[in-house]
DNA sequence: CAAGCGCGTTGATATGGATCAATTTTTCAA
DNA sequence: TTGAAAAATTGATCCATATCAACGCGCTTG
């Protein structure tokens, strides 16, 4: 069943062989999640770790006043529980119906600690993520609406090639006030943004979810600070 | 020498047998730096990793037009190399006058392989990094900037207390500009968050760089983002 | 000791994005 | 298909923080 989960070549499983396949396929457990459904909380003990095999999810953080923000936005493939030791760092909550492999942390830490090659994967990921959370607090620290919000469609675009969709159709299952709270933003801000990068010319906007990317060239640049058009 | 060192406590080398501590000290290559002095760029291949035995650095990205943001201040204890795979994702530049050792990545690598508690120390740390940067990210994306300045303090006052420092008196070796760049703010509104802050009775600024904790619980649900005073 | 300079503070003003407030568009249930 | 609720857009105004500017203090250097 694993050898044939389609997002087997994103995941951790692509670093097992098949005996360590068959061990991981002993321990899963299928869940699934409606829109709006959480995963987990944050603050929660952090007893289990999920693959993220349909659909799309949010991590955020909330402040108790109830501002929140959202660290990432995971799509198939994804791991949830590398950030987290004793207590989940963020709340799961699915966005829109989503499919996971969930795993015991006990039984897994065990299988990762038998397979280097488990652990070795986890460690790059670990690092890809903190490489990413660098490149995002660049972005919250310095750049303006604007190349926040082309970072982020350049980012989604990135994610969609990883797989295997158009990088230049990207669509985003998250609602507008989810993309503000991800770029330290208002869903009036975000709006009008998407409105000014439509009127140059940058990205098309196709029922409100469907963002097509015009001018890549131009959006990179804004995404990477050059401050022209 | 090594088992000597101030810092094993707090690094990595902890983790490992007599043996391995020997095979390790023989990796090691001493490095000084003065302040101001750059230990490698950002984009730079990353061949290299490091632990910082004394002094402090600054980790930061810089936009095309100078805009720069730290993403980190490190102290004795800490290890440079984690985020990093192919380049290094950061500048790191010394604050004042540092000590560090220095390890070629391939023969640490090595050395990681075979002994599987040390990775698990340095996945152990990616994770809490990862749970740091999450903090941050909700710092930055939600939080004011008189919130930022306390959770800053709060964050030093930390960091100081793993390393058997007083909680309450906070040393900070950077200047304005490096906690501003850290903050996402500018030099002035730190400086002026400084003196609201200590008009309010919740700190004490003395020297310029050394600032005293008077009212933790207050600034400590100010950082929270209570919105109280 | 004086001059110069880096750094921090303080003040005055400007502005990007937030907030408040309608409208319009989309979604979805009946 | 229709109507109501939710989401998105657009407009008007406000405000937290940036920006521009002046000043003062403490070090360094001649």
């Amino acid at each position: 069943m694993c050898a044939a989960c389609g997002v087997r070549p994103l995941s951790m499983c692509a670093s097992l062989d098949d005996a360590g396949q068959a061990e991981l396929e002993a321990l899963l457990v299928p869940v699934a999640l409606m829109s709006g459904d959480i995963l987990f909380d944050e603050g929660a003990t952090a007893t289990q770790s999920f693959n993220l095999t349909e659909g799309c999810l949010k991590l955020y953080k909330l402040l108790p006043d109830g501002r929140r923000f959202i660290t990432d936005f995971l799509y198939p493939g994804d791991f949830l529980g590398l950030a987290d030791q004793q207590a989940y760092a963020c709340t799961a909550e699915a966005v829109g119906a989503a499919r996971l492999c969930k795993f015991e942390r006990k039984a897994l830490d065990n299988l990762v600690q038998r397979h280097s090659c488990l652990e070795r994967h986890l460690l790059d990921r670990a690092r890809a993520e903190l490489s990413d959370g660098r490149e995002q607090l660049l972005m919250l620290g310095q750049k303006t609406a604007r190349e926040r919000v082309a970072s982020f469609i350049m980012g989604q675009s990135a994610k969609a090639k990883q797989r295997n969709l158009s990088a230049t159709t990207v669509e985003t299952p998250m609602r507008r006030a989810d993309i503000a709270d991800h770029l330290g933003l208002t869903t009036e801000t975000v709006s009008r943004t998407l409105t000014n990068l439509t009127n140059d010319g940058l990205i098309g906007v196709e029922a409100g979810r469907r963002i097509i990317i015009r001018d890549a060239v131009t959006l990179a640049a804004l995404a990477a600070g050059h401050e022209a058009a």
